[in-house]
DNA sequence: CTGAAAGCGCTTACAG
DNA sequence: CTGAAAGCGCTTACAG
């Protein structure tokens, strides 16, 4: 009889309760053959003790484990963690613990981490930032064997698995178009270039908008960057607003790769003694905190992250298991620009 | 024969490499008893395979699971956020797994997610932030009665657990040394009370510095804080300069409570025309990316978090894993002044 | 409605 | 040095 001897907290209930630890463990799953009086006894009893039935013991079993993994990149940006911040909290509300991982970008990393959380079972995954071109075949395999569903969210390149993400070239079409009502005619791009993340999109965009409005893009855009920056931070934004100050005839609007850069910059100009709004309209992206405080406050773009976080656990709990191939999940966020004193009517 | 239908990774790989899946699980687990040509052959298709043992499995059965749950309170301040990219980078360099979780200072969650972390058999865990009161003592004895190492980073309150904290008398000290030696006589508190966290023990230290250096504390320090304020923010920080702006004697210096606070007094005041640090010093804590980019740069205190993080790992698999109350491993942090623009000589 | 077996993937004694 | 049993805490068939 080697079933009896079991002394986890299942167990430890079932003889508090005069049950087995088979009718504990039925009414834990929901079964409809119990009792009803029992469920409700159980129930109680496992609230007022804080039990927790071991979800080694349920994973391995193979019953669902309520965790799920997170992986991203690196936490440093305010933005990621903002992110990270509100799916957990989107996570819980939905019933399920998060994991997180970090992978600091490295493939090798990326690839154990996915590996870790599959060998624990998770129900599911989600991919923030997508994942490293040289894995994406052997991941994408693993999840099917798995049946692990999974969900990225803002990926770099496209992806065959359900995926969530702002829609950026609606970004970019927001920020041209305050711009251009604006009467703003010359441009300038602050470190936006093929080599930064979504850059490439961003900058297509811009052309096909220039194009639609009749600018010239040689003529009327101005694109600084520095393509072995390391970081998009605000001294990034000083050294190309730097550069800004020596190009004639000046643009008279900047769109800046995110918001760090545009403040670095907006701080520069001033020191210089350009005025902003007057002289120059700036406009950066992620609406981060400082942000709305700095002088003048930045207009900037606003991810809408409660709505991407949201969309990527409804994404995850709705896939039935088989994410087939052939019809992955798709769905684009829209986002909105947040108007500040940053920019205004260009100068005539 | 109930031994032989097992078809987890590590029975796999003992079938292709036509060894028992005793021999795997040996090797894995260092045993000396392992020939080393054997040894070789598992390591090295395991590494190729990417084979990763089921840490259930292996969890079940009451070995090392290379896990640590690390709990949180809020991702939503910078300062947290470099807290936990350091503590997960030095958990993985010393050959763990970060779990984290958020708890949003609810101390039922709190509770919970211990909980789920100690049934998920944690090798260890790292409390950031310390725990809530109420917890306390249940807390402890769930950790005693597992044997879980644990370490607290920063606690709010004084903990019989093993700790490791900023030394913040120190930073406390520091400033207003430095500013003293910059012959500033009349000081004001920005976000500084009681009901902030660390709020009564740098009120206190600076009590005694007053003291020390025969200053009066009544006449002059000025403690501008509003007790109802719910973020200590940029906002936080315009509104408390506001107030400052209306006390005479205007002090020379001001100590924030924080970066975001400092950066929204001194944006303030330089809007009403008063110059910094010509007119007003002013000092943070922290040490935010921002607060170097700022005009001018911020002078502020930086935790040291490396070391911090590094200490809290070292502490934790040094734990033998009864942590006897009588003598609770116990670790401060000593802070660093990062002197910049925003301080200067006071005004003659 | 409830009891007991089988088995998830491991590791650690215990034999040989 | 290696084989096979016992058992970690569960859940799901299968009996009653």
């Amino acid at each position: 009889m080697r079933s009896s001897p079991s002394i986890g907290p299942t167990s430890a209930l079932a003889r508090q309760l005069g049950l087995s630890r088979w009718t504990i463990s039925r009414v834990l799953n929901g079964h409809p053959e119990v009792k009803p009086e029992t469920s409700r006894r159980v129930w109680e009893a496992i609230e007022s003790f804080g039990l927790v039935p071991s979800p080694l013991g349920r994973a391995l079993r193979g019953s669902r484990t309520g965790m799920i993994g997170v992986v991203f990149q690196s936490i440093g940006l305010p933005i990621i963690s903002k992110k990270i911040a509100t799916l957990q909290r989107v996570l819980r509300e939905a019933g399920f613990r998060a994991l997180q991982e970090l992978t600091d970008g490295n493939p090798h990393l990326e690839l154990k981490v996915i590996r870790h959380f599959l060998a624990l079972r998770v129900d599911g995954l989600v991919l923030v930032g997508g994942i490293g071109a040289r894995n994406a075949q052997t991941i994408i395999s693993l999840l099917q064997e798995r049946r692990t569903p999974v969900v990225m969210i803002d990926p770099l390149e496209p992806s065959p698995l359900p995926t969530v993400e702002l829609d950026r070239k609606a970004a970019i079409r927001i920020v041209f178009e305050h711009l251009h009502c604006l009467n703003h005619r010359r441009f300038a791009m602050l470190g936006i270039d093929s080599g930064v993340p979504w850059g490439s999109i961003r900058v297509e965009t811009l052309q096909g908008l220039f194009r639609e409005h009749g600018l010239d893009w040689d003529g009327d855009m101005c694109a600084l960057s520095n393509p072995g920056a390391k970081e998009l931070g605000f001294a990034y934004g000083n050294e190309l607003a730097d550069r800004f100050l020596l190009v004639a005839p000046r643009p008279t609007a900047i769109i800046a790769i995110n918001d760090q850069v545009a403040v670095g910059a907006m701080l520069r100009l001033q020191e210089k003694g350009v005025s902003v709004p007057q002289e120059v309209s700036i406009v950066g992206f992620d609406n981060l905190d400082v942000s709305a405080h700095i002088r003048p406050p930045l207009t900037s773009v606003d991810q809408h992250i409660e709505e991407i976080m949201q969309s990527a656990v409804a994404l995850l709990v709705r896939q039935p298991g088989d994410h087939s191939p052939a019809e992955p999940a798709f769905c684009q966020v829209h986002p909105v620009l947040i108007k500040r004193d940053s920019t205004g009517a260009a100068a005539a």
